[in-house]
DNA sequence: TAATCTATGTCAGCGCATGACACATGACAA
DNA sequence: TTGTCATGTGTCATGCGCTGACATAGATTA
């Protein structure tokens, strides 16, 4: 990796990690771009070629943790259930959380304190997931062998699933140390198996 | 109703169908709300007054569905499982749309196409759904008799009939009359209460 | 009719976001 | 090392969504 890839990731996460104190600190919507690219000391423009929106800043988790599902998908057995197989790519993404740097980790929960004082920014968060329900319901699909367009058990199994994550995650939203958020999401994962009919993604 | 109300009444309807007219005709994004306003000759600023964002319009629905829902859950037994409840809920909403006059049965046509169209409107929506599932989530954690912001079982029989909802009502996206829409809906319904366990809301 | 309320228009302004262009700095081969 | 190319960055201009403040015209009520 050349020293332009290196001084461009440093950048993002500079970006990033100035952006989330500003926030906590200040507020998010009495934040501007402006002010994160001045803190930065780049151009406001080129705030928007690291990050295509201000709210992208706080969905900046969500990127990541949809190339781990799909890649956990991918990589599950093809004869297992749909669902089955979606609980172990969650199970990916707890463990990828729980072996994630102190740096990424403190990132992560301030992300999560950001969305819980922001209404506004939980709702781009479930609009987030929903691109990749979209994604992982055309995996889903193609494992089943039918038209993702037209397969709506897929949907209803791959949004389960998300639904799943989502509670798992944010509730209950207030504080919590990272064991904790992954502790609740490893019980939430077991919660939505127990409650399922055995087979019921087989249809 | 006085005539101030009347008058007010349709203008925003008149907005509405315009702004829905214009947004099918030439594209969401290049479709300005200067352009929605000179077309209803009433200012920007008006434009506003009626909905709080260009998005609103498209979420219009939204907030009628919220209410239907929300009253037809408070109206369900205290004694009926919780999940059964809101499967009623989501049928009171399907006969809402089946009873629903020729215009508004048009605007849900368009306005489906709309969100099919703009994927940025497709998230929009979901994100509202988020608020929508919030407020159940209360109304249920009520019903248990606990606290709203812990229960997560209550999020996740909640979040698992909004899936419900938006799986039926957005798979598959493309055309569709209202009968079958409304019957795709009413499968849905039936396809997630099948794959659930007998009592499994209870715990 | 008079007194009030309220919906609307006007104006001014902020913040987010994007395209175009010029410049500088890292990458790479001769 | 040096020259060439690719690419990241700053500057400038602009458009659009959205909001506050204030004045006015029209509806409402007495």
């Amino acid at each position: 990796m050349g020293l332009r890839e290196r001084k461009k990731e440093k950048t993002r996460l500079t970006i990033l990690d100035t952006a989330l104190d500003l926030f906590l600190e200040q507020g998010y919507e009495s934040t501007t771009v402006e002010q994160i690219a001045g803190a930065v000391d780049v151009s406001p423009r080129t705030f928007f070629r690291y990050f295509t929106s201000k709210d992208h800043l706080a969905l900046w988790f969500h990127d990541h943790g949809e190339e781990i599902m799909l890649a956990a998908l991918e990589s599950r057995p093809a004869d297992e259930s749909p669902f089955s197989s979606l609980m172990h790519a969650l199970r990916a993404l707890v463990s990828d959380l729980e072996e994630s740097t102190p740096e990424e980790s403190a990132r992560f929960l301030k992300l999560r304190r950001l969305l819980e004082d922001n209404p506004r920014l939980t709702g781009q968060s479930v609009a987030r997931c929903a691109r990749t329900e979209e994604l992982l319901a055309a995996v889903v699909a193609a494992r089943r062998g039918t038209d993702p367009a037209d397969d709506r058990l897929a949907h209803l199994i791959v949004a389960f699933a998300m639904s799943t994550l989502r509670v798992g995650l944010e509730c209950p939203r207030r504080e919590g140390s990272l064991p904790e958020v992954t502790e609740r999401m490893a019980e939430t994962i077991a919660l939505a198996e127990r409650s399922l009919r055995p087979g019921w993604d087989l249809g």
